[in-house]
RNA sequence: GGAGGGGUACCCGAGUGGCCAAAGGGGGCAGACUGUAAAUCUGCUGGCAGCGCCUACGGAGGUUCGAAUCCUCCCCCCUCCA
């Protein structure tokens, strides 16, 4: 019993409160009655980064010890979107468009979580029907000096900057998922603790339990700096090959690598603390337990046979320091007749795409030809045979004349 | 309806007539080193036919030898008062 809580708890920020969680999991444990462990998630984005797998590990860990998971979809919302139309993100979805998104989550959640225990909902199910009196009855829970308890809002206010009123109401529609789901449990990542604290209020009102609310870290991006998302590009996207998924885990700084262990990892709590000894006393190489990681994280999304694939052609290209045999092949016609070199990269390169930008490369030592350091950013190619590019230290290109 | 604050490069954010292709930080890139694309240190970070030219500080004009900086109009964002 102490060793689920335990493991309920990995990881997490806030258990609100723990004391309630250990009386609900005995209680449940007592009647055989599983917890319902409620996530909201938001319809809009179904392409999943490593940031929204911390949540659904979490979910996992409760599935695991035998409790109801269930996945809520906020469609509601998002078939709203933002009534101020300024968040480009927040575009008014339809019902198809819920959908496919909706059929986008599973697939991608269930490479995490069993679908056989776990219950997808939509909140338009009970909020659709909704009546204005219903509503109304429901906001008069919450005073606004309540809600600029939370933190984004409170800052705002005070920087005088505007706040929707519509915003107000999202919290509350939020807690009323969870007095309709009648949820034990609600996870989220830290940024909604208040939302979902929200919930905790409107079951007393509508004479439930209080859920007990779980919040989970916001997954520090590979940048090591920001939070994990897309738009900032420092994320690991699910679906994305597998030997991108291993090439950006191997990025990650060493500190970070632990974070990653622990929010993210398969390995036990006792694993993570023997590892974390290993690498104190130098027993554990942190490159190897990098790898380790790695190859986990491909596993999880395309398979064992890839993660191992993967390990292998990361060595070859970077610790073997090895031209690529795979390494993308341009036909010289492709060139334009130019063989100048900052013309010949910059045409061939993705992420060298100006002149200038290939001039400075030369001059700063990262180009090689063939193996050869190239030095003189005014030189340029003999266009006849295969000319192996290595440009900075990722791209390959092989281009091919005749 | 009235008053005021603001829009700067990938992001944040300085700069209020020339020394500004624009401080600083972040991010990105490269080199050295290594244990990897870690850490650390160093350098670079608008484009182009490269000591010069072009584009750039919300948009359009104007003043000036010279503007991100001053003026006019416009667009957008925000706050306060009513």
């Amino acid at each position: 019993m102490e060793e689920i809580l335990k493991s309920l708890k990995r990881g997490a920020v806030d258990v609100i409160s723990g004391e309630e969680l250990s009386q609900k999991l005995m209680r449940s444990r007592k009647e055989s009655r599983p917890l319902r462990v409620k996530a909201g998630f938001d319809p809009t984005a179904p392409d999943l980064h490593l940031g929204h797998t911390v949540l659904i590990q979490k979910l996992k860990h409760f599935q695991e010890a035998g409790h109801q998971v269930v996945f809520l979809i906020g469609d509601f919302t998002g078939m709203i979107g933002d009534p101020t139309g300024k968040a480009e993100t927040r575009k008014v979805l339809t019902r198809e468009d819920v959908e496919r998104n909706a059929a986008t989550y599973k697939e991608q959640i269930f490479k995490i979580l069993d679908p056989e225990k776990t219950e997808v909902r939509f909140n338009s199910e009970w909020l659709s029907g909704l009546t204005i009196e219903e509503m109304v009855r429901i906001a008069g829970q919450m005073t606004v000096a309540r809600m600029l308890e939370r933190d984004d809002f409170r800052r705002r206010y005070e920087g005088e900057r505007p706040i929707s009123i519509h915003e107000f109401l999202y919290p509350l529609f939020q807690g009323y998922d969870s007095v309709a789901l009648k949820a034990d449990v609600e996870l989220g990542g830290t940024d909604q603790k208040f939302n979902l604290l929200v919930g905790r209020d409107l079951q007393r009102v509508y004479g439930q339990e209080a859920q007990v609310v779980m919040t989970t870290p916001l997954l520090v991006g590979l940048d090591g700096v920001n939070k994990m998302s897309k738009s900032l590009g420092n994320y690991v996207g699910i679906t994305e090959p597998p030997e991108t998924i291993f090439g950006k885990m191997m990025s990650i700084s060493d500190d970070l690598m632990l974070k990653y262990y622990e929010l993210l990892s398969d390995v036990t709590l006792a694993g993570l603390e023997a590892l974390r000894n290993g690498l104190a006393d130098g027993t554990r190489h942190p490159m190897d337990a990098k790898v380790a990681l790695a190859r986990e994280i491909v596993a999880r999304f395309h398979g064992d046979a890839a993660g191992r694939e993967a390990e292998e052609g990361f060595r070859r290209r970077f610790s073997g320091k090895e031209f690529p045999d795979d390494a993308r092949r341009v036909p010289g016609s492709a060139l334009g007749g130019r063989i100048d070199l900052a013309s010949v990269v910059s045409a061939v390169s993705t992420s060298f795409t100006s002149k200038s930008a290939v001039r400075r490369l030369i001059q700063q030592g990262g180009l090689e030809i063939n193996g050869e350091k190239a030095v003189d950013p005014a030189g340029s190619i003999v266009p006849q045979g295969e000319i192996r590019l290595k440009i900075g230290k990722k791209e390959f290109i092989i281009v091919t004349f005749g």
